[in-house]
RNA sequence: GGCGGGUUGCCCGAGCGGCCAAUGGGAGGGGACUGUAAAUCCCCCGGCUCUGCCUUCGAAGGUUCAAAUCCUUCACCCGCCA
C-alpha cells in the first residue's frame, strides 16, 4: 500500500453504512465531527492461529479505509491478550497456548498486518503496536492499584461476554480479566498516540466501551467505539469456513488458487455484499457491477473481480494471474490433452498434489487421492468412486482398484485427479 | 453437604443387555439440473490390508458367552433441598 493519502474525506462514515459496516458507535454525531480532522485509531488482532483469516480482513480493510481516509491507523498484535484469551463470543475456556507459541503466533501475524498498511506514509503512516510491550513489564501490584481500582465489579460482570459465560460453564480469572488489559490497552495508546477511536468486530463493544471508562476515569478524556457487524452469508452458514476450516491468509495454509476458488464460488445472492465489504472499489463502480451482475449472473463478473482483487491484494497481482489462469485451464471445457506442457504444469503447480516414480507399480486413484489430501480416507476416497465423483483427466473413474498407468499421463508428465466438480489435484511422474 | 437428572459420532439428539458403527435432524460429500451459483430431487456420510476385521457412545475398573445399555469409583454439567 504505497498511494498518495487523500485528503480528509468527509464521506467516510456515509460510505462505511453504505457498505453495512457499522454495527454500532458511541455519539455518531460527535464522532462525525471528530473525523473532520486525522485521528489516531486502533483495532487489535489477537494471535490465536499461526494466521489470520477472511473473517479478520473485515475490520482489518476497514481500518484501511480510515487510512486511505487520512486517519493514522494503529495495527495492534495481542501478544499480551493473546496469552489470556477473549471470552467474547465464546462458550466455553479456552486452553492456553504457550508463550512460545503465542511469540511465534505474534510475528507472523504483524507481518500479515503489514501488507495492508501504509507505514512509510509522510502524512499519515501506520505504527504497529504490540499491547505486552506495556502490559509485561507491569506487576501484579500495579497492575491492581493503578488498573484494577478503576473497575467496578458490577459492570465487569454486567458485560455479556461474562455474564453469558456465569449462566453456563463458567468463566475463569484469567479470561474475565481479558476485558481489564483491553481496556488499559486503549488507555496506553490514547496516551501514547492520542488514539481516539477503536474499532472492532460486534462482539467487541464491551471490551472497547470498558476502555472509554477507563480513559474516562484515569485521564479525564473521551474517546470513541465503532463496531463492525458478524459478515453473514445468505444461506446462514458461518461466512469464511469451507469443509477444511477457515479460509486463511498465510498461502501455506490456505493455497492462493484456494483462497481464489473460495470467493469465486461465493452465492450470487452475497456476492455484491462481499464486494462492498472487502473490494476498495468505489460506490460508482460497485453499484454499475451490481447491475451487471443481475442483469447476467451467469457471466460471474462480480465473483471473479471480488476474486481478482482480493487474491492480488492478499497474495500478489502476479499470484492472482498465475491462479486464474490455471483455473481457466482446469475447468476449461477445452480436452486437457490439448493442454501444452507450460500451461499444465503452471496450472498444476497450484495444486495439491503429490509424485509417483516411474520404477516401482503405478498406484490407484484411492491412494493417490487420499495422499494429495483432497479426502480425509481411503474410505472416503472409495466412496467417491462408488458415487462415480471420481475422475482423472476428466474421465470418470471406473472401479475401486482403479491403477494409474504410463500412458494416463499427460505430456508423459501429469496427471489429474478430480473428486466432484472442483476439487482437484496432481500427481507428477518423476523417473 | 444431601437427593435427583445428565455426559452418545462434526453439532443437536434417540437408544437403556444381544437384531448397534448405533434412529432422526442439521452440517458435510457425490450425482442429476445449471453457470466452478442457489433452490430442488436422488444417494452417501468411523477406519482398514473391506463378503471380514479394528476403534468409537465422559474416564478407569468390574459383572456377563455378550454392554452405549448393568455395577463400582472418578471428573464435569444441570436441577431441587440445606
Amino acid at each position: 500500500m504505497n498511494s498518495t493519502m487523500s485528503t480528509i474525506n468527509n464521506e467516510l462514515l456515509d460510505d462505511l453504512k453504505w457498505r453495512g459496516l457499522i454495527a454500532q458507535t458511541t455519539d455518531e454525531a460527535a464522532l462525525r465531527e471528530a473525523l473532520k480532522k486525522p485521528i489516531t485509531l486502533y483495532i487489535g488482532f489477537d494471535p490465536t492461529a499461526p494466521s489470520i483469516h477472511v473473517g479478520n480482513l473485515v475490520v482489518l480493510f476497514v481500518l484501511r479505509r480510515f487510512q486511505l481516509a487520512g486517519h493514522n491507523p494503529l495495527p495492534l498484535v495481542g501478544g499480551a491478550t493473546g496469552l489470556v484469551g477473549d471470552p467474547s463470543g465464546k462458550n466455553e475456556e479456552r486452553s492456553l497456548n504457550t508463550t512460545e507459541v503465542v511469540e511465534q503466533w505474534v510475528s507472523r501475524i504483524r507481518s500479515q498486518l503489514s501488507k495492508f498498511m501504509d507505514f512509510d506514509s509522510k502524512v499519515n503512516p501506520a505504527v504497529m503496536v504490540n499491547n505486552l510491550d506495556w502490559t509485561a513489564p507491569l506487576s501484579a501490584i500495579d497492575f491492581l492499584r493503578e488498573i484494577g481500582k478503576h473497575f467496578p465489579l458490577s459492570q465487569m460482570l454486567a458485560k455479556d461476554a461474562v455474564s453469558s459465560r456465569l449462566n453456563k460453564d463458567g468463566i475463569s480469572y484469567t479470561e474475565f480479566s481479558y476485558q481489564v488489559l483491553q481496556a488499559m490497552d486503549y488507555l496506553e495508546l490514547y496516551r501514547r498516540y492520542n488514539c481516539t477511536l477503536q474499532l472492532g468486530g460486534s462482539d467487541q463493544w464491551g471490551n472497547i466501551t470498558a476502555g472509554l471508562d477507563l480513559i474516562r476515569r484515569v485521564e479525564g478524556g473521551s474517546g470513541h467505539a465503532m463496531t463492525i457487524p458478524l459478515l453473514t452469508k445468505s444461506d446462514g452458514t458461518k461466512f469464511g469456513k469451507t469443509a477444511g476450516g477457515a479460509v486463511w491468509l498465510d498461502p501455506e495454509m490456505t493455497s492462493p488458487y484456494a483462497f481464489f476458488q473460495y470467493w469465486l464460488n461465493s452465492d450470487d445472492a452475497d456476492v455484491i455484499n462481499f464486494t462492498k465489504v472487502f473490494s476498495f472499489k468505489s460506490r460508482q463502480e460497485i453499484e454499475a457491477l451490481e447491475q451487471r451482475h443481475k442483469e447476467n449472473p451467469g457471466a460471474r463478473e462480480a465473483h471473479r473481480e471480488l476474486a481478482r482483487e482480493l487474491t492480488s491484494l492478499v497474495h500478489s497481482p502476479e499470484i492472482a494471474q498465475r491462479v486464474e489462469v490455471a483455473a481457466r485451464a482446469l475447468f476449461g471445457q477445452a480436452d486437457l490433452s490439448e493442454l501444452d506442457e507450460a500451461t499444465l504444469a503452471s496450472a498444476i503447480a497450484e495444486l495439491p498434489r503429490t509424485t509417483v516414480s516411474m520404477s516401482a507399480e503405478l498406484p490407484t486413484w484411492v491412494d493417490l487421492l487420499a495422499e494429495t489430501g483432497v479426502v480425509d480416507s481411503k474410505s472416503a476416497a472409495r466412496r467417491i468412486i462408488k458415487e462415480s465423483g471420481a475422475y482423472l483427466n476428466n474421465e470418470k473413474v471406473p472401479s475401486e482398484d482403479f491403477r494409474l498407468e504410463k500412458n494416463h499421463f499427460l505430456c508423459g508428465k501429469y496427471a489429474l485427479l478430480r473428486k466432484g466438480k472442483r476439487d482437484i489435484a496432481a500427481v507428477e511422474l518423476i523417473a
